[in-house]
RNA sequence: GGGCCCGUGGGGUAGCUUGGUAUCCUUGUAGCUUGGGGUGCUAUUGACUCCGGUUCAAAUCCGGACGGGCCCA
């Protein structure tokens, strides 16, 4: 399967080989996490962890039902998610008076608890987070890790005394998503959307784009600061130093499982998955080269070299599995393991052991002797070039088009004036959507790409 | 909301027009062979979504249900 003729068959074919879901669950979008896949959600999720708690926030867990009755004191977020919630009508026998979602995401729950948590200015900023599994009725076509109807995600939630605490808190998490996109080698851009595609219930919404190869965009997490939005009708508020009652200004935060399926469509190839380094299961794979004098000799060196590299704390897999070398460099190839180390009797005269690198199928020798230390510098560079890479492939495919004409596999820097009437229109002449204006200021010279009056920059794609 | 298409072993498929023993690839299992890029050979497990109708006989024709996919608004 080709990777540039037929980017959606590509992706299905990638994550099937790799085992990493099996869609065959017998409820649409709803795959199992099989082993290998879940294991890399894990590694992802620790970072997030990591980053997360680094910067003062708490992990907690919440409910996963909601009472209608909360589900709906917001009136816009109620008007965004009640065409995609699933309901809970029943328990048991018995009809239910109030009637329960399954959460397409949390604020509803956790609302009616800041209230009661929030009570005086000393109580804040309240930052807390939660990785959890959360439902959306998708009725467009489904697909692994993109668009499925249980999704896997973080959202942490803030609570801050004034509006500018919480400007404070979008700049932290983007700091936080910078960290977080590095390790997994993925470029991103920061887009603020549109008023019509804003969060439900949110005042603005800064959405995570990355570009897929086939020039559309996939949106990988968002922040939105809500202001009092939410904190007024479930009657967050702090006793200031003053005596008064105030409304808190919120933020949420949020990545999905999308964090995975971006990897996959940036950085797999024809040959399967390329994983980043930090986020592989086994960062490498040491395969012995047997010949039929010297079985016992290169299988104990085999093993040795596995033993020093796990000890030095890499995620190894030795593979002395008992078929032949060329069938075990497929399935770790297929799978995305960074670097594979090949040992057979000529490595051992030398005293070395033979390379490959998954990223760029580049091979050479490492000393056996230092074999963590040359690993280190492999992965490091594979990282590093991953990273590299992705970034210029992403920004090839973005491209200047101030008046809108746009290429098909390409995202477009659109002149917009701003307005609502010229972006609908825009987005129903072109078929393209506007993801948003820069949230980082960008010097742009050019007209509305509808009004022809004096515009920002903007952009618009096909999304995923 | 409107329209179209499709359900065959674990995965991918042929067969359906013209009703009669279900094809091939892959995977799994067992054994031998092999070993620096998918070894080869042999044996073997495994399927017609469901319900009803027509018929001597249904994967095949008809109706419905369920499931899946696509397009348009």
């Amino acid at each position: 399967m080709r990777k540039e003729e037929d980017f959606n068959e590509w992706y299905i074919d990638a994550v099937e080989k790799a085992g990493l879901s099996d869609k065959r669950y017998p409820v649409k979008g709803m795959n199992v996490w099989t082993a290998y896949g879940w294991k890399i959600m894990r590694l992802i999720d620790e970072f997030i962890r990591r980053e997360l708690d680094a910067t003062g926030h708490d992990e907690v867990c919440f409910p996963l039902l909601i009472p209608e009755t909360e589900f709906k004191k917001e009136k816009d977020h109620i008007k965004g998610f009640d065409s995609e919630v699933y309901w809970v009508t029943h328990a048991g026998l018995n009809e239910l008076d109030v009637r329960l979602v399954l959460r397409p995401t949390s604020e509803t729950a956790m609302y009616p608890m800041f209230a009661l948590w929030v009570r005086s200015h000393q109580d804040l900023p309240l930052k807390v987070y939660q990785i959890v599994n959360t439902f959306r009725y998708e009725t467009k076509q489904t697909r692994a890790f993109m668009r499925v109807r249980e999704i896997h995600f973080f959202e942490s939630h803030t609570c801050h005394e004034t509006e500018e605490d919480a400007q404070r808190q979008i700049e932290e998490d983007v700091e936080i998503l910078d960290r977080i996109a590095a390790r997994l080698c993925l470029p991103y851009s920061l887009l603020k959307r549109t008023d019509w595609d804003k969060f439900p219930g949110a005042h603005y919404t800064v959405g995570i784009d990355t570009v897929m190869p086939n020039g559309r965009t996939l949106q990988i997490g968002s922040v939105h600061h809500y202001r009092t939005n939410f904190s007024v009708p479930y009657g967050i508020s702090y006793e200031s130093e003053g005596g008064e009652h105030v409304p808190v200004h919120q933020t949420t935060y949020g990545m999905s499982e999308r964090l995975l399926g971006a990897v996959i469509g940036v950085h797999a190839d024809d040959a399967g998955l390329v994983l980043p380094p930090d986020i592989a299961p086994f960062q490498i794979v040491v395969i012995p080269i047997f010949s039929k004098d010297n079985a016992a000799r290169v299988g104990e060196a085999a093993k040795a070299l596995a033993g020093s590299l796990s000890a030095a704390g890499f995620r190894v897999k030795l593979d002395d599995r008992d078929v032949r070398p060329g069938s075990k460099f497929f399935d770790w190839e297929i799978k995305g393991v960074p670097l594979r180390l090949e040992l057979g009797g000529r490595d051992l005269d030398g005293g070395v052991v033979t390379f490959a690198r998954r990223d760029d199928g580049s091979k050479g020798t490492i000393g056996l002797a230092d074999a963590p230390s040359g690993a280190r510098l492999l992965l490091d560079s594979i990282s590093a070039s991953m990273l590299e890479k992705a970034k210029a492939a992403q920004a090839s495919r973005i491209a200047d088009a101030p008046g809108g004409e746009v290429p098909d596999d390409r995202v477009a820097r659109i002149g917009w004036c701003g307005c609502e009437e010229c972006g609908r229109r825009f987005e129903e002449e072109r078929d393209l959507k506007i993801l948003g204006t820069p949230f980082r200021p960008e010097r742009f010279e050019g007209a509305c790409a509808v009004c022809g009056k004096p515009a920002n920059a903007a952009y618009a794609a096909r999304t995923m």
